[in-house]
RNA sequence: CGGGAAGUAGCGCAGCUUGGUUAGCGCGCAGCGUUCGGGACGCUGAGGUCGCGGGUUCGAAUCCCGCCUUCCCGACCA
């Protein structure tokens, strides 16, 4: 039991972003690359990536968009034409001076994202109605210098899908934006399991070029605000700048209206630090690598029937479309792999030994409850196919309802800078830009989103008593 | 870029003040054996340009100078 304290992970309450790191360490998620600010993503993290990729890919797909592959390096002069543009993102670019053995005549950037080189070839590509809508979707990784760089957070350079779309009318694309925000939450409740809230950003929280935009934000067990995914409504800021023009059916030459929209890597960040304890990681079922881990238990040398009932519940699972892993390593002890399973999240063991198989019994374990339950051998697909369902269910409620107690509407300024300190605030704000700032300068807190859901009010700035102009609430929170 | 700390084995550290033999310890790793129902144990072993460069000295991980890197705290961000 000595070994205990050395083996285990920082508490959330004692030193939650140490914890993080641990995590993400232990769980062999990710690892620092060589140069700052990079990211290694390791096997078991990136199968949590692609699990998610496929869970998103399929549902773009499904509203009727494709997948292609844009270049990463992108003129420098491309970004200056949309002002706002360049102006958000200059201070975080990469760009390359130097290539072929000499200095380039024009700079090159890596991409931080890809509205220039989409919105160039759209012009190309767009000449009538008959063209739209256009509408694509890459994966891709993208660069931007952090200054404080933390693993699936913020980092260098991360990957991510960024859609685009090019419509005809301004009705068209905010159907899209909403479409494309609709399927994020789709993937945030129903299989990141995050319960987040979904509304607008207010002005000064906008992606640079924007006139909208909408983000999920979701809560993490430390109260703080992690923003899912976001989905933006161009207007014809780029294909003003890009020249993505068509001509009507009237014959008349306009331009077109266009939408962005991405969800990263910095998901997993979220699933981490909204589902994880302090003995590890929880993953949601449709996204954990492993959903069932089993560990066989034997003594001695004679271990053949154990072992090959194993392989067995393990092949039976499979069949059940149950991601299963064996853990059939001799030199650990069922102790040791029992923990290092939970710090890694899988939402649930089945451990059997002689004394269970006697009885035609295994147990299964549950990540989320610690409840051990006992299962008969030929029950077993059905009961972990149950497990995993109300894992799910109960994984989301607890999210669902930690966001909502941590959650509150305040009405004066005292109550406002209290309530931040544990969570979500919902209060009315002028969303002035001076007045925002102050808020951030005495409490770390930004806006983070008007909300879709909340009820049309005409009350006063908690801070300076003007009127809002959004005639809604809005939620403050610190934020990743 | 401003403020603070640290660079010694894969990880965590000691040694440095007061220079002096083959630079240690814990974890991890390898081999063998005993174990195995909540982080097992014994024995044996492998693994080091002491961040880099220069200087002082008979001799530098240790003292001096310069540089580099990383981490933490502040201004930006999915």
């Amino acid at each position: 039991m000595a070994r205990a304290d050395e083996l285990a992970i920082t508490p959330q309450s004692q030193d939650f972003s140490a914890w993080y790191n641990e995590i993400v360490q232990k769980a062999e998620l990710a690892d620092r690359g060589p140069v700052r600010g990079t990211m290694v993503i390791r096997p078991y993290g990136y199968r949590i990536w692609e699990l998610l990729q496929s869970e998103l890919d399929s549902r773009i797909k499904a509203t009727g968009h494709q997948n292609a592959y844009f270049p990463l390096f992108i003129p420098e002069e491309y970004l200056k034409r949309e002002a706002e543009h360049v102006e958000g993102f200059s201070p975080e670019l990469a760009v390359v001076t130097h290539a072929g053995g000499k200095q380039l005549e024009e700079p090159l950037v890596v991409r931080p994202t890809s509205e220039t080189v989409i919105g160039e070839m759209m012009s190309n590509w767009i000449d009538s109605y008959r063209d739209l809508p256009l509408k694509l979707n890459q994966w891709a990784n993208v660069v931007r210098w952090e200054m404080r760089p933390r693993l699936f957070l913020r980092t260098t350079e991360f990957l991510w899908q960024e859609g685009h779309t090019a419509h005809a009318s301004e009705k068209d694309a905010r159907e899209e934006v909403m479409t494309a925000l609709d399927f994020y939450r789709e993937i945030a409740d129903e299989v990141a399991l995050l319960s987040p809230v979904m509304g607008e950003k207010t002005p000064g929280e906008r992606f640079a070029g924007a006139l909208n935009t909408y983000s999920l934000e979701a809560m993490m067990r430390d109260g703080k605000a992690l923003q899912a995914a976001t989905s933006h409504y161009l207007g014809t800021n780029f294909s003003k700048a890009f020249n993505i023009s068509y001509q009507s059916k009237e014959g008349d030459l306009r331009y077109c209206y266009t939408t962005s929209w991405g969800m990263s890597t910095r998901l997993i960040g979220a699933i981490i630090m909204s589902h994880g304890d302090d003995r590890g990681l929880i993953l949601p079922p449709k996204l954990a690598p492993y959903q069932v881990v089993i560990v066989p238990i034997h003594k001695g040398p004679d271990n053949t029937q154990i072992k090959q009932l194993a392989e067995q519940f393990s092949l039976d699972l499979e069949a059940s479309g149950i991601r299963t892993h064996v853990d059939d390593r001799e030199y650990l002890s069922p102790g040791f792999k029992f923990n290092s399973w939970e710090q890694k999240g899988v939402p649930l063991r089945c451990e059997f030994g002689e004394r269970d198989i006697s009885k035609g019994l295994v147990t299964l374990h549950n990540r989320l409850t610690s409840e051990k339950q006992l299962v008969a051998i030929d029950q077993l697909s059905r009961a972990v196919k149950e497990g995993l369902h109300r894992f799910g269910a109960d994984l989301y409620k607890r999210a669902r309802e930690f966001r909502l107690s941590n959650t509150k509407y305040v009405a004066s300024k005292e109550e406002f800078f209290e309530a931040l300190q544990h969570g979500f605030v919902i209060a009315e704000h002028c969303g002035n830009k001076k007045c925002e700032d102050d808020i951030k300068e005495i409490s770390a807190a930004t806006p983070r989103c008007i909300p879709f859901d909340a009820e049309e009010t005409n009350g006063k700035c908690i801070m300076c008593g003007e009127e809002s102009p959004y005639k809604k609430p809005i939620i403050f929170a610190k934020a990743y």
